[in-house]
DNA sequence: TCGTCCGGGTCATACGTATTACGTCGTGGC
DNA sequence: GCCACGACGTAATACGTATGACCCGGACGA
């Protein structure tokens, strides 16, 4: 027993009467043929007698790989991010890997100092910027601009989002007015992207656009600015779930009701879009599925394959929120 | 250049015409009065071009620490943690500390496998049986059972029920429904016994309680439960936000208004609670704080030192949920 | 002239583990 | 009786870093 207080492995084989090779030998669990089961025995009972705990630090320097990969996430303040992490998790632990998570705000730059002992890198949602804040693990990059260097899993935004304008159109709405994010990522100007494109391909089809932070009094006031106009738009299309809860706020304030006065879609589908009354019509991403391709992509990387970028398509979900337009 | 790709501190040396102990005193930073200006300069020079890391794993062990600290919660998927992460993050960035996640459903049992290097851990809303799934790190809980063995950080949320409790008691409310969360952790307990303390104390006070697992459907159906009493309560208590958002729920189903008909309140006031229509009377949790405040005791423990266990106030939100009950 | 000290570095070592190459002892074959 | 071999372990080493113990040449005081 060390002065630490920790023992090692040389203190569990002083314990059993051997040496820390065996010890070694025997915890490692490849010990058929080399060690006599009844050594391996007292190896195990003198390990448990005295609590033994490999030290992982020790153990990654000699191996050269510590079993853990990083998922970096901009904050943890949204569901999204757990469930790209069960579903990393997930795929990892059956590999033998754990992640952590290091969520990191973008504004911080990127900086963030030499990471700890780590074999790769799942960065979700930001931009290709931060890849050399990392000391040039093996980066794969989730729902971010798949133009970057590095592999990518993204959403196909695109597509959920031609989905949404395909069910308001066909709803018979014409005005569309677009609550979208003010914030210059990917994923918000691929949606942009593909409602104008949609909507201005119906016939007879017109788009106003507004934008907004991403909060709910923020969302608010887009959401009022574009229902004011004397030729306001029958159906709201919001970028994310959080502005269409600003955007049925709007509604209430202008003494409009949701559906019937005014549809309001989201993007997303987070906790929030069950709890809002009306239920919200949204586009569910499948961020579990997103975290396991992801998890998948960079295992492959790290075994020295070059895995192929790839997008997963989001479903359609019809709830309260929309309706055929007012008379 | 090892055959693995990676600079070692020798590698640099060798660029540099100097010995490694020299790299290392220099990039330590603990060099003046050992090193040349000159020599220190081209040692600089010699790693940048190198893109020299250091290897994390063998500086860990090496010093015996990690400067890593691991932030342990039972779910990623609440604003919470998020806010706790800060807080703990901003204290742990001051004493040169870093802090990273681990996702761990309870569910899961006190497995976990050995981790990795870690100075110490941060459990948040976990009971106690986990701490056997560490490998004997130092511990501090956050918002669990005080009467743990470990030291820990709690919210006072029997004062802040209590609070709440008081604020309905002085609209005018006598008849008091609880929704409670079905779920046996020591902070709804804590909170189902102040509220009916406080509402049995008053005069007159009636209470009546429905359980609900903590989802909006869940809630929806228990505050149905306690509405369709023919002697039913005028304002419904809600042990979390997640449920008044049930509340809400049920009120609109039987044709009620917020709070015209039926005050609610939540607790914790997270995102949901100004998402909410009207928006929700609840008691504010310094999530931040606790984080901070655990991160401080965790900090002091790695010191040698024997942090005491303390509470933190909530702050009672007033907002558009709650009025005197109907004539 | 000699001892001392100091600036400027280097050598050697230890942290705890996994693994490779080597020993030792008993047994069986010839 | 001797060699080979299998069964069972052990000694030694390397991973990359930080650091305390040394080392050396020159300046300076006595």
């Amino acid at each position: 027993m060390t002065r630490n207080g920790r023992p090692t492995s040389r203190d569990v084989a002083q314990e059993a009467g051997v040496s820390q090779s065996t010890v070694s030998l025997v915890l490692g669990g490849k010990w058929t043929g080399r060690v006599s089961p009844g050594t391996a025995r007292a190896v195990h009972e003198a390990a448990t007698r005295l609590g033994y705990r490999p030290n992982e630090a020790a153990r990654t320097l000699r191996l050269g790989r510590s079993g853990t990969v990083l998922l970096v996430v901009p904050t943890l303040s949204s569901p999204f991010f757990g469930a790209v992490y069960t579903g990393a998790a997930r795929v990892a632990a059956a590999h033998g890997f754990r992640v952590v998570v290091y969520p990191w705000p973008e504004t911080e730059g990127p900086s963030g100092g030499p990471f700890e002992a780590i074999d790769g890198i799942l960065a979700s949602s930001m931009t290709a910027g931060v890849l050399g804040g990392f000391g040039g693990a093996p980066v794969v990059m989730l729902d971010s601009d798949p133009a970057d260097a590095a592999p990518t899993v993204d959403f196909d935004v695109a597509e959920g989002m031609t989905r949404i304008a395909e069910h308001v159109l066909g709803l018979g709405h014409r005005h569309v007015g677009h609550v979208a994010a003010a914030v210059d990522e990917w994923t918000f100007r691929s949606r942009g992207q593909a409602l104008i494109t949609a909507v201005t391909d119906a016939p007879g089809g017109r788009f106003s656009r507004a934008h907004a932070a991403i909060d709910v009094a923020a969302a608010r006031d887009a959401a009022l600015r574009l229902l004011r106009n004397r030729d306001r738009p029958t159906v709201l299309v919001c970028d994310d779930d959080l502005l269409a809860a600003g955007a049925y706020k709007a509604a209430r304030a202008l003494g409009l009701e949701v559906p019937a006065d005014v549809s309001v879609t989201g993007f997303d589908d987070v906790l929030l879009a069950t709890a809002l009354e009306p239920e919200l019509t949204t586009v569910r991403l499948p961020a579990a599925a997103l975290g396991a391709e992801g998890m998948a992509a960079l295992l492959e990387l790290l075994d020295g394959g070059a895995p192929r970028s790839r997008s997963l398509p989001g479903d359609l979900v019809v709830r309260d929120s929309t309706a055929p337009p007012p008379r």
